[in-house]
This record gives structure tokens, C-alpha cells and sequence, in this order.
DNA sequence: AATGAATGAGAATTCATTCAT
DNA sequence: GATGAATGAATTCTCATTCAT
């Protein structure tokens, strides 16, 4: 269950698709400078619009040196997907340290996930064009987040905080369905008069999301080890 | 609220954007003829990958023809979303006719969903990947859809069949995301030896969801009518 | 030994690349006029340095439209390779129409191609570079001349009129490597101070050829059928 | 007509094309590895296919190196066929040496130029593919080679071994253009099952170029020193 | 002397759309 | 109504050459 995340998360040597060579120094900024226009011209245009002259552009970059560093736009398109997985997982375990109880972990948990939404609007549109443009990677991708809400999933029940008869693989793909469309519908889609996005979800449609959540998770009452 | 639905529904007479007038039978026939040809190619090679040649090819009829039926290849991509829209609400409903209780309508709509789903794995992609093509014609989709389970809750709540304290349109939004990263995940992910997805979801997995579904919905114990 | 020539000379229905369909009288001028364009540009600039939009725009025709009749600059190269062998095997064989004897047809077949060599510069240039573009190709070509040089020494050899010992397919290739350097050295190097190319070989030069070849063919006196 | 030639031939001391300075021995020593490198680079991929950093790359030199030795890709491309305009002549030459005859002589001066290119059957590409490169040099290359052709041809007229009414210079180009031709048809074109061409040329092709040869060079009888 | 990251002009190719027939 | 030849803007990718280190 661990290996196909590894394929995140390894850091690999980098090399240079031209040349087959490590990167420098040079290099490797360089290569940053790259994902970093890839990920905002993504985000605003879209994988067809972007153009690999847009994105070297964007980098402040000869066009030409795109291919020292990526095969294709696809290939660039992959690494931001793999980038961001890394970051927003990044962002939501942070977010969930220290929290002291599940429904604590639970909102900390999406309120990272929103909260690295709204500041990358890139994550979301990035990772759910990739279901058009490289399948495998969103598998990668999803897979990966999945897997931390399920192992959160298993050890709550464990400790009797989580209905045991849920299934948590099933659950933590319903619980990653729901964040997202509730990301989509009153995050991105809601915009001020100049049509710019909100820095956060609105509070209460937050605690609707809880409640709603927690009404699925909690052990039913007198249930407790008494399962099926 | 109903206005935007409206335009998914509402029948129009159908014209010919080259003439500005009406269409004759043979007209409308082969404008049936594209359509249909459109959600095959569509589907099978995705909206940047399909082209009109190999639509009108598809169809049996000249290039040029295309463009007296419609503006562009996003026109009628928009119109294949409506079509299928209509389609879907229609086999979710079908689905929830006669059913006796909040629990067996919700079961039967996801049932429904998913067995629409099954049926036309490709147009599940037509779907989400209107997304990036016409996104205004997606959020129509999705509101149409999601009105109705609203329309639901709000009964079901009434009834004392649903949590009043759930924010309906919230838990709307997150039962259509969990149906469809559950949808992607059980269903167009399982393929058997030769590629083919599986005539319907695992039954399991249905009644798993069904469970964690039945928790986030029902009343708590002991407050019934008291909330709010 | 007719086979592979037939390649050369079979007018297939010509069909569009593109579309797969036959063309139309319409498509057939536009091929035609890509191929006369074609022939000048290959002729000035060599194949690398030709490009698609040099063609069209000779040609008088959108760059787009170069592809309904081609697959690719190497496919048009090619086509003009056949096109110009045919050529030059017709003006070939109509120079040694009605020739009375052996050696007057020698000398027509030359003169012929000669000919063929000054007022299409491109024949020359064009054929030798195949040997880079598209070996097969060549091949064909030299061997379908050849094949005709080589049928005519055999009859001469029955008809007494050369020498009976020499191998006519050597001989042939012998007689086709001739033509080849003498007309680059002494036609095609042969610029006038503007750097024109004469219209027709020195006949001081073409005697000297034309002695060096009846030389090489003439029977030996005395050994007309008792060779070796 | 040594002038030209002489090109080919001096020894010119190398300078560094960017600083203009005498190489040193270790200069000299990086340039031959590039000139190694470019001639089988050149020959197995042909000019275009080739590129500074294939041949730096073979060479086991950094790709700016290049440039301290050879002002461009063309430039080494000519540095290579003077070169090998150099080791055919003297392969020629070699091979002719101790002739005691013209027959003897011609026959070993053919055979050297197709044992050379049996042994470099690439480095024929390279020369050929001069004509569509850099055809200044190309003409050096033949010209150079013509003159030897001639100078034994007028010899051997004057010690009435030829044809004395034979033009020298036309009948050189005419067998230096059979040479060519039928060292293309008979080995390099000749494969074996594994596409490697035949160590040499068939004896059987060679005899019957020579009896062409042959035919064409010997003074006619009773004609001996009374032409002209 | 040597290096290799960076560059951008230039090439091939695609396809939505137009329009004369 | 129907057709399909023609179009050209736009895109991806290559590679000879430069230059700062």
C-alpha cells in the first residue's frame, strides 16, 4: 500500500532530460523557476491554453531552455501534479499536529486542505484537469491522500472514536469527494465584485461541512464495541 | 434558483445558427445524427483529441455541414452536456420512483447514478471534462443535479427523516462529491483482465457508502424535533 | 527485372493523404502546381534547406493546404523523384526516336538528357541528393534508366553493333555514371559571368564523350562472334 | 590547375579559429579527436542528422570546446573531406605504384579507389554528401582527383597506349563518374543477409569494367600516331 | 583551455472555420 | 441543404552557436 505513494515522494536525483546529466545548482533553480510559471499558467489557462512559450515566458526564460529541464508540457504538467501532492499533504498534516481530538484533527485536516486551496488555486484545477492529461498521476495522487485519511480513519476506531463498522478505505474516498466539490462549489465559485476568490471558506458553510461529517464518523451510541 | 435549471430543460425550437431558421425534419435529423456521433468521439478520445472531421466522418456527413447546425465544436459540446444531463436526473429519479423511505431513496438514487454510470463510463468524462471546456455549462450541471437532492433533504428533514440541524445545500454538495470520487475510484478504476470496467459497483463498497451516508443524514438520538 | 520499375510508372489514382478520397480535378491542379513549386525550390536550396511554407508560398498556396495532398516534405520529394525520372526516361527515349544506327542513337539518348539536365537543373540536383533522403527511392529511379540502357546493349550486341565480350548491365551503369559527371563538370559547373548555366553542352565536349563511349562499345574488328 | 589542388594538400599550420593563436600539441591533440569523432559521426548519420554535441559527446569533450577548434559544423565537415580526399588519392596512388603497364596501372588505380571504399564504405557518404554542403569543396575533392586521371592519361598517349584522338580531361570525368556508379551499384549496394556490404567488389563486375575501360582507352589499330 | 547552461530562429504539423460550388 | 478544398494561426520541438564561469 506504501509503494505506489513513494513514487510522490522519493526524491529523486534530478536529472536533465537533454543532456542526462545531474543538475547544478544553476540547474536546479532553474528548474524552479519553471514548475513555479507552470503552476500559476496552469491554473489560469488550463493545460491546452498554457503553451510551453507561456510558461518560459512566465519564467522569465529562453524558450528553448524548457527542454534542458522537461521532455514536453506534459511531462512539466506531471511534476507540478507530484509538486503539489507533496505541498498539500504537506499543508494538512501541519495543520492537523497537535490537534487533541478526532473532530479537532477532522476540521484542522480540511481546513489545511481549503486553506492551501484558496492560497493554490492551482491545486485544484491542476489535479482535476490531470484526470484528462495523465490519468496514472491523478491515481498517484489521490491514491496518496487517501491513504493518510484511512490510516487516520483505522487508528480513530481504534481508539473507539470512529463507528467501527465504517469501512475506512470507502469512507476516506467519501470524505476526499466531498472536500473537494465543497472546495469547488464555495470556495472557487464564489467570488467578490471584481471577481477575485475569498482568502478562506466561509465559516459557516465550514461548520455545516462538521457537522455533516461528524454525524458520519461518530461511533452511534451504545454501539461502541458491539458491532455487526 | 430554478432559472438556470431551466435552461438545461427547457425545449427550445431548434434553429440553424448559419440561416437563423428553423429546422426542417431532415434538418433535425441530422442534427440528431452529430449529436450522436459527437458522444461517441467525445467520449472515447476526450474534447481536445475529437474533431469535427472525425465527428462529421462519425456522422456520415459532409465537413461543411457541421456548421449549419452548430456555432463550434464547443457549441455542441455544451449541448451533449445538456443532453446527458437530462439524461442522468432522468435515471436517478426512475430510480428513486416508489421508493418507501428516506434510507431506500437514497440508496436507489446513488444506485441510479452509479448505474448510469456503468452504462456510459465514457460520458462520465464528457461530464468532468466540461469542467475545462465550458465550465458555466458544468455549474449548471452540477446545480441541476444537486438541487434535487436539496429538494430532498429539505423534505426528508420535514419528515424527521434527516438531521434539522444539516445545512441542506452543504450536505448536497458533499453527497454529489462522494458519489462521484466513489463513482471514479470503485467503478471506472476497476477493470477487469481486459480493460473493461465492471457492469456495476461492488456491492460491498455500495452498502459501506450506504452506511457512512445513513450515519451523516440521520437524526441523532433524542433530538428529533428539538434543534434549530 | 520490370517489377520494381513499375513503381515508377504506374499512374495510381491519386488520393489525398488527408482525407483517404480520390482527387478531384480541382485537387489535381493544386498537387500539380505543389510539385512544379517543389521542383524549383529543391533545385535551388536542396532538400534541407527547402521548407514546406517555401513550396507553398511558390506554389501560390496556403501552407495548410500542402498537407492535403502530402504527407510530408520527404513524401513530395519523392513523388518529384518519380515524376522526374518519368520525364526524363520520355525525353530520353523520344531524343533516339527513329535513330538509324547504333551510334546516332548513343548520341540522341545523351543529347537527350542533356537536354533534359539544362533546362531542369532540378533533375540533377534532385536525384543525387535522394541519395540522402531517400535511398530507396533512388534506386528505383537509377535502376529503371539503366534497365534501358541495358536493353538496348543487348540488342546491339545480337545486332553486331558492340562489342559482343562487355557485360551489358555493367556497361550500363558504366554509360549512366558518365552522363552523370560529365554533365555536373561540364554543364552544370559551366556558368556564364552571371552565373548561368549554359543551355546546352559544348559539342566539342560531347564529341569527346561520344568518342569515348563508341570507343568502349564498338565491336573489335575481327572478333564479331568469336569472342573470348 | 595546382592551384586549387594545393588547398588540399598543404599542410597549413592550425590556428584556433577563436583566439587565432597556434594550437599546442594538446590543442593539436583535442582537434584530431574531433576530426575522429566527426568522421564517424558524419558517416553513420549523415551531415544533417548530426550534431556538435553527438560529435563532442564521441569525442569526450565538453560541446564549448568545438568552437576553440572549428568555426562551425560546416567548417569540420570540410576540415573531414579534405582529409579524406587525402587518404583516397594516396590509397590510389599506393595501389598503382610499380605498374608496368597503362592497363596494369588502370586496373590497380580502380581497385584501390573500391578497396578504399570497401574499407570506409561511410566515408563515401561523406563525400558524396559534400555536393549538397559545401560543393566548393566538393569540386576540389574531384578536381583533384581528376587531374591524376589525366596526367596518366596524356602519359600514356604519349607513349601511344591510348587513343591519342581521346580528350584527356573528358575521358577522366567520364571514368571517374563509372568508378562512382558502379562502386554504388556493385558494393555498396551489395548486402549480405545482415546488410553488411562484401569486403570488395566482385571480380566477375570488376573484368567487365575493365574490358569497358579498356575498349574505351586503347587506340584504335592502324590509327596509332596518325590522329590529331 | 575547457565547459555547459542558455538561447531563439526556424521547421513541421494540426485543425477549427470559411466559402465558393 | 450539403459539400469539401483551402486556409493560416498557433504549437511543439531542435540544435548551432554564444558566453559567463
Amino acid at each position: 500500500m506504501s509503494a505506489p505513494g513513494d513514487l510522490l515522494d522519493e526524491q529523486q536525483e534530478l536529472v536533465s532530460p537533454a543532456t542526462g546529466r545531474p543538475l547544478t545548482k544553476r540547474g536546479e533553480a532553474t528548474r524552479r523557476r519553471l514548475l513555479e510559471a507552470a503552476e500559476a499558467v496552469f491554473a489560469e489557462q488550463g493545460y491546452h491554453e498554457a503553451s510551453i512559450v507561456k510558461i518560459t515566458e512566465r519564467a522569465g526564460i529562453g524558450l528553448g531552455t524548457f527542454y534542458l529541464y522537461f521532455d514536453s508540457k506534459q511531462t512539466i504538467f506531471e511534476a507540478l501534479v507530484i509538486d503539489l501532492n507533496r505541498r498539500v499533504r504537506h499543508s494538512m498534516s501541519e495543520a492537523m499536529e497537535g490537534a487533541s481530538s478526532r473532530l479537532e484533527a477532522e476540521r484542522a485536516g480540511f481546513a489545511g486542505f481549503f486553506r492551501f486551496t484558496a492560497e493554490h488555486p492551482a491545486l485544484y484545477r491542476v489535479v482535476r484537469e490531470a484526470e484528462f492529461v495523465s490519468p496514472e498521476t491523478l491515481r498517484l495522487h489521490y491514491t496518496r491522500i487517501v491513504e493518510g485519511y484511512e490510516a487516520g480513519l483505522r487508528a480513530a476506531q481504534r481508539a473507539g472514536d470512529v463507528d467501527p463498522q465504517l469501512d475506512p478505505a470507502v469512507a476516506a474516498w467519501a470524505l476526499m469527494g466531498m472536500g473537494e466539490l465543497i472546495g469547488m462549489r464555495f470556495l472557487l465559485w464564489e467570488r467578490d465584485a471584481e471577481g477575485r476568490p475569498p482568502a478562506e471558506i466561509d465559516p459557516v458553510v465550514f461548520d455545516a461541512m462538521a457537522r455533516f461529517i461528524d454525524n458520519a464518523l461518530a461511533p452511534r451510541r451504545g454501539q461502541d464495541g458491539d458491532a455487526k
